[in-house]
DNA sequence: TTTTTTTACGAAAACGATTGCGGGGACACC
DNA sequence: GGTGTCCCCGCAATCGTTTTCGTAAAAAAA
C-alpha cells in the first residue's frame, strides 16, 4: 500500500511553472508576481497541498521534533511531564516523540541513539535507574545535540538541567513523620547512582539529624531497579520488618515503590498508619482514595515538563552557541493524608 | 546549534571511493569486491557511520515509524496499550509517535493530519469522546494510509478493529452486582457518540433484563467528555444522588469515570459498598489498594496494543491491497474486590 | 535611443541515500 | 590479435524541497 501525496511538481506541471516558482510563491516571496502567487495559492489549497515534511527536513536540517526518554510513562510523575511537554511543543509546532528506557540502561542507549539518528533536534531525559555512566550522551552532546534534564540528572554533562527540590520535599516529609511521633523512620528509594536518590536521601538524613536522631543505615533500603521489579521492594519490606526494632515509619521515594509498599503492607495486614506510618513521593490523582490515603510529597510534574521544554527549545534555536546553562529547582508540596496520622490511631 | 553526523560522502571522500560504492558496500550488494566492502564497513565501523533515517525515508517512500492517537497516556488503560504497542513496533524495529487528543475533535483532526503529512507509515487510533464524524480519517485512510482502530471504534472504515468484550465485560459486571443483591443499578458512562459506551451501555441493559428487572434510563448518566472534566463527573452523580429511588450500586464505564466517582464518594462520605456498590472499568495497577479496592472489568490492554501493532503492520508491508478485514474481540476479566460484596455490610 | 534598474521567473545545485546502467580493465579462448 | 566474459566500480537520475544565481522582458532613467 501507498500514500500518494501531492507535490510541488504536481502544482508546478499543472500550472506551467517551475518548481522553483512554486516553491517561492507558497511561501510567499517577493520575487514572484501576485497574480502567479494567487494561482498557485488557489491550486494549493484546492488540492489540499502539505508540504513534505521528511524533504524538509532533509533539506533544512532539523525535523521540528524533539525526543524524550523517560523510564516509564505508567506512571503518573512521568505522563504529566509528559503532558508538559507536548502543550509547549504543539504550541510551538514541534512533534514530540516519546521512549521508554523502562529502567534499562541498554535501552536507554539504544533509544538515545535511535533519536538522534532520526533527527530530533534535541533531547528531554530523565535517566534510567541503571544508568551509571553517561558516555553515550555525552558524545550526541559533544556532536551538537541539544539535551536538558530533568527529574534525574547528571552534572557530568553540562547543559540545562530542571528538577524538583527533591532534598526539601524529603526533609519535610521525613520531619512531618518525626512530627506524628514516630521514632524507626526507614526509607525505601531507588538506585543510588541517581541524582533524585542522592537529594532525597539527603533530605531524610538531615530532618533525622536536625531532629536529633541517629541515622542507622540498616533503615535505608536501595531498590535498583527503582521499582519497576516488585520482588525487589517485596524483599526491601520484607529486610526492614524483620529488623530487631520494627520500623514504625517508611518513607517511600518514587511513585511505584510507594504503591508497591502500600499494597504489600496491605495484604500483610499491617494496619497503617498505627503500626507504620506512610508517605512516599508521588503524583498518582487517585492518593486521596487509597487505603488509607496516602501522605505524599507532589512535585509540580506539569510544569516541569513546560520548563523542561520551553529551555530545550530555547536551546535549539539560539543562534549562537549556548554556554551559561542553568539549573531550575521547582517547589514540591507536601500533600497531608491519612496514611502518616498517627492520632487516630 | 548544529548535529553535524557523518554521511556516506564522508567515507567515500576518504577512502577515494565513489558515493554508490559506498552505498552497495555498506548494504553488502555482491556488485562490490570483497576487499573494498570490507574497508568501507571497518571505516563506517570506526567513524560510527548510521545512515541518515530521513534521507532513506524520503528516497524509499516510507519511514518506519507509526503514530498513535489516544485521548491521554495519563490513564492506565491506555499506557498499558502504549506500551503494547511499542513492544511489538521496537522488535519490527519500528518508531512509534504518540500524541494525545485529550477527547478534543479538533486536536484529533489536528493529530492525524500532523502525523500523515510527517509520513507515518501506518495509524493506530482509539477515537476521542467528542468524535461523531469520521471523515478526517475517512480522508486519509482512501488516500492509502493503513489504519487500525482499537478500543474505541468506527465501522465506517473499512479496515482492523481491536476491542475488548465490552458487552460482556459490562454484562459480567452488572450480573455481578446482581448477585450481590443490588436492585437500583446505575452507569455512569462515557459520550454516547463512542462505541465502547454502546457496547458496554448493552451488555449493562441486558444483564438487568435478563434478572427481570426494569431499565430506568434516570439510572444512566453520559458524559460527553469522558469524565477528563471532573465536574461532569459530579454532576451526574449528583443527579443521581438526588433520585427519588436513589441508585444502591453504581457501574462507571472507564478509568477516569470510575476514580472519580470513588473519589467524590469519599468525600460525600457515603459508605461503599454498603450504602453504594461500586464496580468500574479500570486498569490501574492500585485498584487493590483503592478504599475500598475497587471490583473492576479488567482490559487485556497490553495484548490489545500488541495485537493492534501486528495487525497495522501486516497491512504496511503488504504488497497487495488487502480487503479482507478482521474485527478482533479480546476477552476481559472481572476482579471482584471490596467495593461490590454487600455480604460484609 | 541607449543604459540602467526593476520585476518575475527558471535552471540547477544542493540535502543523503539508493539503484539501473554503462564501461574500463583483466583474463581466457579461438 | 580480436572477441567475449566477468568483475568492480562510477555516473547519473531520483525522492520533494529550498535557495542561489542567472536572465529575459519590462519599466525607468539617461
Amino acid at each position: 500500500m501507498k500514500f500518494e501525496a501531492i507535490t510541488i511538481k504536481d502544482i508546478a506541471r499543472a500550472l506551467h511553472l517551475s518548481v522553483s516558482t512554486v516553491s517561492k510563491a507558497l511561501r510567499g516571496s517577493h520575487e514572484i508576481g501576485e497574480e502567479t502567487k494567487q494561482a498557485v495559492l488557489k491550486y494549493a489549497q484546492e488540492h489540499n497541498y502539505k508540504p513534505n515534511p521528511i524533504a524538509q527536513s532533509l533539506k533544512k536540517g532539523h525535523s521540528r521534533s524533539i525526543g524524550v526518554i523517560v523510564c516509564n510513562i505508567d506512571n503518573n510523575f512521568f505522563s504529566q511531564v509528559i503532558n508538559g511537554i507536548e502543550s509547549i511543543a504543539q504550541s510551538k509546532d514541534y512533534n514530540v516523540i516519546i521512549t521508554q528506557s523502562r529502567e534499562s540502561y541498554e535501552k536507554e542507549i539504544s533509544n538515545s541513539e535511535h533519536l538522534s539518528s532520526r533527527s530530533v533536534d534535541g533531547l528531554i531525559i530523565s535517566l534510567s535507574a541503571e544508568t551509571k555512566n553517561v558516555d553515550h550522551l555525552k558524545r550526541l552532546h559533544e556532536k551538537g545535540l541539544p539535551i536538558v534534564f530533568f527529574d534525574r540528572v547528571t552534572d557530568e554533562i553540562p547543559t540545562h538541567r530542571i528538577i524538583a527540590n527533591n532534598y526539601k520535599g524529603a526533609y519535610e516529609a521525613t520531619r512531618h513523620l518525626i512530627e506524628q511521633g514516630c521514632r524507626k523512620i526507614a526509607h525505601i528509594t531507588s538506585s543510588d547512582s541517581l541524582s533524585i536518590t542522592a537529594e532525597r536521601l539527603e533530605g531524610y538524613k538531615q530532618a533525622l539529624l536536625d531532629a536529633g536522631h541517629s541515622i542507622d543505615e540498616r533503615y535505608i533500603k536501595f531498590c535498583l531497579h527503582g521499582g519497576m521489579i516488585r520482588e525487589e521492594t517485596y524483599q526491601a519490606l520484607a529486610e526492614l520488618l524483620q529488623l530487631p526494632e520494627r520500623p514504625d515509619a517508611i518513607f517511600t521515594a518514587s511513585d511505584r515503590l510507594s504503591t508497591t509498599t502500600l499494597s504489600q503492607l496491605h495484604t500483610m495486614r499491617i494496619p497503617i498508619p498505627c503500626e507504620i506510618a506512610l508517605v512516599g513521593f508521588t503524583n498518582s490523582i487517585s492518593a486521596d482514595i487509597f487505603n488509607p490515603s496516602l501522605t505524599s510529597v507532589v512535585q509540580p510534574a506539569l510544569e516541569m515538563g513546560q520548563q523542561a521544554t520551553e529551555m530545550l527549545l530555547s536551546l535549539i534555536e539560539s543562534r549562537r552557541p549556548v554556554t551559561q546553562f542553568e539549573k531550575r529547582i521547582l517547589e514540591t508540596h507536601l500533600q497531608i493524608r491519612d496514611s502518616s496520622q498517627k492520632r487516630s490511631c
